[in-house]
DNA sequence: TCCATATTTAACCATATGGTTAAATATGGA
DNA sequence: TCCATATTTAACCATATGGTTAAATATGGA
């Protein structure tokens, strides 16, 4: 739960576990789904979940089986907010933030 | 200059690290006086500057015996550009958006 | 010229990280 | 009951990381 900036940013330094992060955002799989695109062992990807978990970045239930891992739509804030707190955020233009502000907007209202 | 998001990431998962960058926010400084409230040798220090400035967060100048430290202000912007790419931005808030938005119009405007 | 100051380099060390293979565990289903 | 499937655990390994102290280097200034 309380995970810290450090096991944050460190569980995103790694390229496979951000594949993995973005694989998520599809949808939920199970750890030989996950696995299957890597030319990597299922121990290793077994502990980049856990790594992914610690950080908070996912969850993972077991039914049956197999063990489903799921994105923690959370997951990212304190990292976001650390980058904004840290004041650097002109360095994304402002249009673009404007239209995912109007996106989500849409999106609210929608609902 | 070319840093990768690992590298980018994996310096922002130390917290020296991080607390140095805040310190550079306030303005740039001599290697011995980023040390300085650190319990921590120089030669530490320095190899930490070093990670930094190889993932582009810092760049260094040496102008006589002193080597000075400043923030890049571009380098956090492929973190964050990922993280936008991620998707899960509706993680913050958006009104405090709003508000950096507006803050950001004034300042533009200021000047 | 010679000492002080600022910083890096070298050599080292303990622990962490990211991978492996082999074995263990747990559940599903015939 | 017994085999297959899904996954984790254990033991191991090479390399990376974050620290240390001692020595080297370079510049400034009396």
């Amino acid at each position: 739960m309380h995970s810290t900036l450090d096991e944050l940013f460190s569980a995103l330094s790694d390229n496979t576990r951000r594949k993995i992060l973005i694989m998520l955002l599809e949808d939920d799989m199970a750890v030989t789904d996950v696995a299957d695109p890597f030319d990597m062992s299922l121990p290793a990807i077994s502990k980049h979940l856990n790594i992914l978990s610690n950080a908070g970045l996912i969850t993972q239930e077991k039914r049956g089986r197999v063990n489903w891992c799921k994105l923690e739509p959370d997951g990212l804030r304190d990292a976001s907010v650390w980058m904004l707190g840290f004041g650097q955020f002109d360095i994304l233009d402002i249009e673009s933030l404007e239209k995912l502000i109007e996106t989500h907007i849409d999106l609210t209202q929608a609902n």
